[in-house]
DNA sequence: TTGTATGCGTTATCAA
DNA sequence: TTGATAACGCATACAA
């Protein structure tokens, strides 16, 4: 009983360690480490005994101390470019739900975008030594954030760096990505299908995703109807302002409209209705992410769903893999599915998936 | 020299430390610390090599370990109830952006409005020694938040807890509050003054927020029309389901119904459309919150704006002048403003704030 | 201007 | 079954 004598009970307050509780059980710092670790030697009175001066105490154990030692922090970082979005809200809301189900806390940071703060968001994870980096839609080469984050696990969520597009991309480990091409090709090939060939790809903002959808687009175009694609292109935020972005298709609208996101094709309806110009009839509008808002527009927007919150909780699960399994997260490319409503000439607009949409639409016919 | 010799350099990896750039550079820890930190008693020339050891290493300091020693952390808690959801986001972006710009990061845990998930975040944030917490609109006793984080600094948004309707609610320290009794009132004014007498409140979900806003909005219309407000309530996610929703007004529609929020006032838009029920003809909808998807409808929904990015800064600088002068944050109530737009009436929809809508109106003009 | 030594709160190793 | 002690990485009081 050499041991450091801590006149900590003394100075009230400042939260008590496990020294406090020691002393108050009448034990050693070890034996009050293990007793509340659950440590199977350690006797049942004395665990309950320290349980109980714990408790009384209000201990809590802190946390930086203990993963001075252990070596890990059971924490994950997020590194995303909004957060208030739709988008990147339910990717940060699938990502906190399946690292919080994991006992995980999570650390986020909105980096706007910006090169710099990814990066320095990036250097911030590691000062933090999170056990797991996750980057979503960011604007930084991955190559350069697998070299920044070294050995801790890291998984890139839609990586939307202009590196990507070039060549076959193999599919990085823990690198989780929408079938963007499927998604296109299946609102192309619905738009062709109902008769419009003068079709154009509205952009919104500088991403690579955008301009990956827009190639693509293009390509598809040109493959089914031997056309053009019309092309247009607004900066990132002016779906804000849906009065200019209708001017942007000219005196002589197109048949189709396909949109780089959903918040431009509301937008976009939005324009148009009040330039007088009727929605599918004169041009049809197809979104991309499947926000819930787009089933609730008028008419409802038809899009290419994408599951956003799976795709968050897929980057946390790659992470807690790796983390456990200490093997390198496995890539996945998601499948997008075309939601046709009344923006293209699809039935009225249904809140319901499909399964269910089926009594609704009963509902409303015993009704009217 | 009896320090302790590390022969850190030779098992590489593990993330070099403190000691390795002071080896390297050949200085002890606590010059090569200083040096880092700036500090001015430090010679220029042994300043710059170290740095110049550091960088070459690699070197990130391990907060862990400085903030076992600093007592403190420069982390921040926030606590919300969800992450994917268009206010909650813009809380937590202006939390997020107010806390980076201090060179703070923030820990965030969606807890669903799970009184218990609460209580675990809480514990976690005290586990991780953040500076400062804040909880947006939880469902756990402002009174109980305030006790669990003991003397650390706690900002309440929107604190949503049935106690607090009770009594005159003096202001706690560090609560920052919409002024919704001036929203509800705005709204309904607005609602009697177009002439509509037959007003009903639609309810979403169980928050107290819901609760205050239903008994002021009954208050004020028995106080404005002397008659009897209609009010029905939904369950917290019936807006996506919007089929289903038109339907609780019943056979004879009130002539205006306010609604809880602005997805609900959204999902109430759609579902009148399916019923072949025109807003704002037939019946006048007014929404709370003041979301962009508000003014992107059809038509275009009036809403009471609330600062929500705002909120979030004011918490997040509730924290951080708390933690810096030591004072508790003070508290704030701030105005909401009606927004009219079609659906109670108003003028076709702007996506600009006032000032520029009137050159849109202008330009539109010329137009037709 | 720089170095030595100590402690922050834990946990794990080694002894008893 | 329990205790003494060292170490995790850093910053600072005290020396020099």
């Amino acid at each position: 009983m050499r041991e450091t004598v801590r006149e900590r009970s003394e100075s009230r307050s400042p939260r008590p360690t496990l020294a406090d509780v020691a002393a108050k059980a009448g034990v050693s710092r070890a034996t009050a480490s293990r007793a509340l670790a659950g440590d199977a030697r350690i006797s049942a009175p004395t665990r309950a005994e320290v349980r109980r001066a714990a408790d009384e105490l209000g201990y809590v154990p802190n946390l930086a101390a203990r993963s001075l030692r252990a070596r890990h922090t059971r924490a994950l970082g997020l590194l995303l470019p909004e957060l208030s979005d739709p988008v990147h809200g339910q990717v940060a809301a699938g990502f906190e739900l399946e690292a919080a189900a994991a006992g995980y806390t999570v650390i986020i940071v909105a980096a706007r975008n910006d090169v710099g703060e990814e990066r320095r968001a990036l250097r911030a994870f590691i000062e933090r030594s999170t056990d797991g980096i996750c980057v979503a839609s960011s604007a930084i080469d991955p190559a350069e954030a697998r070299h920044r984050v070294g050995r801790i696990p890291l998984s890139l969520i839609q990586p939307d760096h202009l590196g990507l597009l070039r060549g076959p991309g193999e599919l990085l480990p823990g690198t989780i990505q929408t079938d963007d091409d499927s998604g296109v090709r299946q609102a192309i090939g619905h738009l062709v299908d109902s008769g419009r060939r003068d079709l154009a790809y509205l952009g919104s903002g500088d991403r690579a995703t955008n301009e990956k959808r827009r190639t693509t687009a293009e390509k598809i175009v040109d493959e089914l109807v031997g056309r053009r694609l019309r092309t247009y292109q607004l900066g990132a935020d002016a779906w804000l302002w849906p009065d200019d972005i209708a001017a942007v298709l000219g005196p002589e609208p197109p048949e189709a409209v396909l949109c780089y996101d959903d918040k431009t094709a509301l937008a976009l309806l939005s324009g148009l209705r009040r330039r007088g110009i009727v929605v599918p009839d004169d041009v049809a509008v197809v979104g991309f992410d499947g926000i819930p808002f787009a089933a609730l527009a008028n008419p409802s927007l038809s899009t290419v769903a994408t599951p956003t919150a799976q795709m968050g909780k897929l980057g946390a699960r790659a992470l807690l893999t790796a983390i456990t399994a200490g093997l390198a997260p496995s890539p996945a490319v998601l499948p997008v599915r075309l939601v046709v409503r009344e923006s293209s000439g699809g039935p009225p607009a249904l809140g319901r998936p499909l399964p269910h949409a089926l009594a609704v639409l009963e509902a409303i016919g015993s009704d009217g």
